[in-house]
DNA sequence: CGCACCCCTAAGCGCTTGCTCAGCAGCGCG
DNA sequence: CGCGCTGCTGAGCAAGCGCTTAGGGGTGCG
């Protein structure tokens, strides 16, 4: 299975954990109402419509409006948490990992950036007990990648004075590409990945190939 | 004078051109309601509470509530290209002049980062025309800053293959310090201004003092 | 003083919002 | 066939929304 059939595989799978149908639906149909107009503009009769359903079908499934944002966020961040986790696990030098987690990581945030947009923007929405909850994840992603770079730093591949600023500015700059990214655009979610991933490893002074003389 | 006192002389400052008095206090609670909870999600009566009037009062000195965010974009936006503008006119070498825009720039998102988080993150609750007036202040931003980069890519000082995807990535860097910086972290704006830009120019592949050996 | 003018408020209008509830269609099972 | 269960709808409620309007109080000028 090629790069682009594995991907597009995904992405109908986006929500293959959601069941039955109808709440697959819904969670679908919200993500993109709430990335196209913020969560507090998106009406419960604009989900349900795009859905298929009866503004009433939601609250079979749902309890409120804000129980569609906790799940989508709740599966969203836990996807970006494998994600970072899959590269900062695998075998490598501290120059692989990192460029292989930015790499995935921005290029999930390009292709998904629906979700993406949705999982990182509209947070602050969340009840207080589901926000704590779902930037504890963040938080365990972000352990991730500062360990990826500490690494580097301690075994001399990298040249970064500040670690969690860096850290901090890496993981921003991933994240943000849901905010400008449109499928129209002139990039690839992979052109997009391997850019940021050479951007990344110039930033924190690692030996990069062909662009180093 | 207290802290308190200090940052709303300071926040009132930043709003000087607006009058009468009402007028500007109205837009100084907008922008602290929009930071906080969103366009979306803040009422004409806590923004009139806030600014310590009756929620009619409003009416009186903008027409609609969408108006206030104009106004706050147009002023902000115009503030941001003003910074980019003075890194970019200024003398100097494409590495002095990317560090002080990079500089300059994020630490005006650090700053001021209520205001900042409000016109790069609710743009989209603008109205059509007043939208793609606001984006035609953004645009003009993005191209002094590309043409920075293109100086240096010119002269040699800069080894950035891709041009227009590079400065895509300052650009997001630098705004989405808006979005995470809060007064009571670990850093200063100064600070922060000072970390990207020796991270931008390591990016770019200038050479930077001390952190090269 | 008298009067005009500018800001402002109290009250409330029409509408939309998130959400509820009584009831119904379709299906599997005895 | 009848029965109950599941998933759904049509209608609608209370609350809150952006915004309007009629009127009042203070200030400066003749």
């Amino acid at each position: 299975m090629g790069a682009a059939a594995e991907r597009a595989a995904e992405e109908s799978e986006e929500w293959a954990g959601v069941s039955p149908d109808a709440a697959r639906r819904l969670v679908s149909a919200a993500v993109e109402a709430f990335a196209e107009r913020g969560y507090h503009a998106t009406t419960t009769r604009d989900i349900a419509g795009r859905a298929g359903m009866s503004p009433a079908a939601l609250y079979i499934h749902y309890k409120t409006k804000e129980e569609l944002l906790y799940r989508i966020s709740g599966i969203g961040h836990e996807k970006a948490l494998r994600i970072m986790g899959a590269a900062a696990e695998a075998e490598g030098s501290a120059t692989e990992r990192l460029g292989d987690a930015v790499r995935t990581f921005a290029r999930w945030h390009a292709e998904h950036h629906t979700t993406a947009r949705v999982i990182q923007y509209e947070l602050q929405a969340l009840s207080p007990e589901h926000y704590t909850e779902i930037t504890d994840l963040r938080r365990r992603t972000d352990r991730l990648l500062r360990q990826i770079i500490q690494d580097g730093q301690d075994s001399g591949e990298f040249r970064a004075d500040d670690v969690p600023g860096t850290t901090l500015a890496v993981l921003s700059l991933c994240v943000d590409v849901a905010r400008w990214f449109t499928a129209d655009g002139p990039r690839t979610p992979d052109e997009v990945g391997a850019l940021y991933a050479d951007l990344v490893l110039r930033m924190v002074g690692a030996a990069v190939g062909p662009a180093r003389v």
